[in-house]
Formats: structure tokens, C-alpha cells, sequence
DNA sequence: CTTCCATTCGGCACTCGGTGCCAGTACAGT
DNA sequence: ACTGTACTGGCACCGAGTGCCGAATGGAAG
């Protein structure tokens, strides 16, 4: 979901050639065409003629187009697998996991703007919405791994899986509401979607015993 | 999910050029040079030769390579959209979902082999992995679509949308753990799958209101 | 049988994303 | 100046996907 860049320090200036520009930058600059010209319509030419830079060259900095909107989201996954890990275990699984999922997509106010148009770019083009499948599946991993470390079970069990799916899920529906409505709260939202799959997902078998 | 054709008679042999083939034919001999030398490394030059037809024609039978190992989904989907119309209401909501997920993914033993490369590829393939996310878009919507009848809710409403996520998660995290292991049945899978999200999204606020 | 219409076929040329290769360029330390 | 290192970007190439259009096929009307 969310995915700014974290802009740590180059610790390293030590030799060879300077970067001509950054993955921030050319993301900026790409940015704004997608959102004059629409996505498709964009060309990686485009991209790199209004960045100054080769087209070779911007394939540096990108795996691919699709990736732009996305920045450097695997930072993102660390910082999240951190504080997940600095949560106490006496919060409630479900607790800890809304936790995450609401830090992990706070963000300073001047910048929500700017970021409620790049996701809308992403759950909106095509292209982006089946790209980003596998962005989520790493998300989804670092969500199963925590769980499955939690509950004493394998990363590939079931039922971290599971998990894993459904909070992604209830995430992103969460999400696309929040898009739709610029009055929304991210954070209600979020846990009214959790509640809406805990209760919808209960059986409620009245009367009658566990199979 | 599951996807295999459906084989509608053909109501119209009217007038004109008959087809040479049909997207079943095609369809099998991809798959087929899929399994033997990996997704990537077919180009679709490769399967319209093996088919015998040309390059171009592929494209009428399929709008991209990544869709020849989905079959017909949409009218998958319409089937499922008819057999949840057809669920009384008295099913509980969960029970009903269950149960057009098992139906749906219910097929004759002689083709589970078959099925099971297939879905193997689908979940595995990157490209794949990308691009079902587009269909499973449209299965979510189905599921939202019954979810909000039911409810009295539109169906782009939070609730519907966040059960239908949570359904496709679910669904799809036993469908990988099915896929591992040659043994499990998966029935029963899915039901866990589900009965997991169901125990980890509960928040047991003991002793407290609601909020 | 011929003509006409509908439909499918498939070659050709083109666009665009993405990659391998490699020579060029900037900068650091010796 | 010399050398090693890292970023640059042009070029050629591949593969997916599309628009165009003439050719092939078959049914129905004359």
C-alpha cells in the first residue's frame, strides 16, 4: 500500500562516477505525466526525455514502468517487519496487525494529497493493479511470517496464509473506500473492515456442535 | 480459480468462413509446450505454429498469453453468479460463500492432473501471478455483488468488498496449500482457511463495550 | 453455376517495454 | 598523468500486442 521513499543518507560518496539523478526524481517527474496524461499513454521515452536522462539509464533505476509508482518499497517491507517485531505479545494478534498496517500507511498530511493520486493510479490502471499482485505478495509474506512466528507454525502454513490474504484484503477494500471519500478516515475504515470479515466469517452454528 | 472450459454449443454455424480452431484447441497445445519448456521461453510465434494457424490469429483467440491458461473464466463466473442466486436464504452468509467456492472448484478426477499443472502455473509464473490479479477482480465482484443483495448494501459498499477480498485470500491460500501437498482434500482446506480468518479477526475484547 | 455477403484467416508493418553489450564519461585515490 | 570504479546512454535485438487489408472459405440468393 502506501510506499514513499525513505531518503537515508548516502553513507558512501567513495569513488567512481556520480548518479545523475534519482529514483525519486525520475518518480516525480514520471508522476506527474501519468497523472497529465494517463498511465498508458506515457511512454518510457517520454519519461526519460522529461528527466534528462537515457532511456537505458532509466531502466536503472526502474525494473520496469510499473514499478515507478511503487518507489522503494521494499525499505517500506523492513520498517513494517520491524515494528512488528517491537510489538509486545500481549496485544491481540488482530490488534498488532491493525496496528501495523495503520503506521505502516501514516503519512505527513502535505504529502496526502500527492499519495491519495498515486494510489489511485494504482488501483485504477491495469497494468498497475496486476503488478502490483506482486508487490502485495511480499506484503503478504511479511504479514505470514509474523503471524506464523506468533502462533509457533511454519510461514507457509495455512493458516499465516490465510491470514496474510484475508488482512491484505480488508486492507485494500478499506483503501479503495478511503479513495472514494475525501471526508474518509483511513484508520475507521480499516477497522470496520476487519469487523465486517470477523463477523462475516464466523459460522454461527447455533445449537449444534463443532464438527 | 478454477477455470476449464465449458463447451456451449455453438448455436450459430450461420454464415461465413468456419473457424479453424477453437480456443480449447489452442489452449491445450499451449499449455502442453508450457509445461515442457516453462512459460516464459514459449513465445506466441511457438504456439501458433504448433497450432497450425498464424500469429495473428492467436490474438483473436486470446486477448493476451497470459489468458490461454485461464480457458473461458467469464462464463465460469456466470455459473457461479447462477448456483449463489439459486443458495436459499435461510444458508448462513459464510456457508452459502463456502459453498459456491467448493462448487466451483469442484471437477471430474480424470482432469485434477491437469487442472493441477495449470493452477500450478498460475500461481507460480510471475507474469501470471500479475495478471490474475485482473480476474480474480472479477470473481471478487461476484462474490461482492451477492454478499450486498443479501446485505441490503451497494455492492461497492466497504462490507461486500472486504468479504470478497477476504473470500479470494482465503480461497486462494488453501488452493496453494492443496497444490503442495498431493494428499489433502480441498474441502477441507478451504474451511480451515476460512475458520483461521474467522479466529484471528474476532478482537476478544473481554470484559469491555463496544466501542 | 454465378454472384454476393459474411466471416475468418494471416501476412506486414509498426509501437512499446525490456535486455545485453559496450564504449564513453566522471570522479577518487596513488 | 594513471588506474580503478561506477554511472551513462546509444545501438541492436527480442517478444507482446495492434491496425490494416487483401485473400480464403462457406452459405444463401439470383
Amino acid at each position: 500500500m502506501s510506499s514513499s521513499g525513505s531518503e537515508s543518507a548516502a553513507v558512501r560518496p567513495r569513488s567512481g562516477r556520480q548518479p545523475s539523478t534519482s529514483q525519486a526524481e525520475i518518480s516525480h517527474v514520471a508522476l506527474t505525466l501519468f497523472i497529465e496524461r494517463g498511465f498508458e499513454s506515457v511512454t518510457v521515452d517520454d519519461i526519460a526525455a522529461a528527466a534528462g536522462i537515457g532511456r537505458r539509464t532509466f531502466f536503472r533505476y526502474f525494473v520496469s514502468k510499473n514499478d515507478v509508482p511503487w518507489g522503494d518499497f521494499e525499505s517500506q517491507l523492513e520498517q513494517m517487519r520491524s515494528y512488528l517485531d517491537r510489538i509486545p505479545n500481549d496485544v491481540a494478534l488482530i490488534d498488532a496487525l491493525r496496528m501495523a498496517v495503520i503506521h505502516f500507511n501514516h503519512l505527513p498530511s502535505d504529502e496526502v494529497a500527492y499519495h491519495r493520486r498515486r494510489m489511485t493510479l494504482l488501483l485504477t490502471v491495469p497494468t498497475l493493479v496486476a503488478h502490483a499482485a506482486l508487490r502485495y505478495a511480499a506484503w503478504r509474506q511479511v504479514i505470514a511470517e509474523y503471524v506464523a512466528a506468533r502462533m509457533g507454525l511454519p510461514p507457509d502454513d495455512l493458516t499465516p496464509q490465510a491470514i496474510g490474504w484475508a488482512l491484505l484484503g480488508a486492507s485494500l477494500a478499506a483503501y479503495e473506500t478511503w479513495l472514494r471519500d475525501e471526508e474518509s478516515q483511513l484508520d475507521e475504515l480499516l477497522e470496520r473492515s476487519y469487523e465486517a470479515i470477523a463477523v462475516a466469517f464466523v459460522s454461527k452454528r447455533v445449537a449444534s456442535f463443532d464438527e
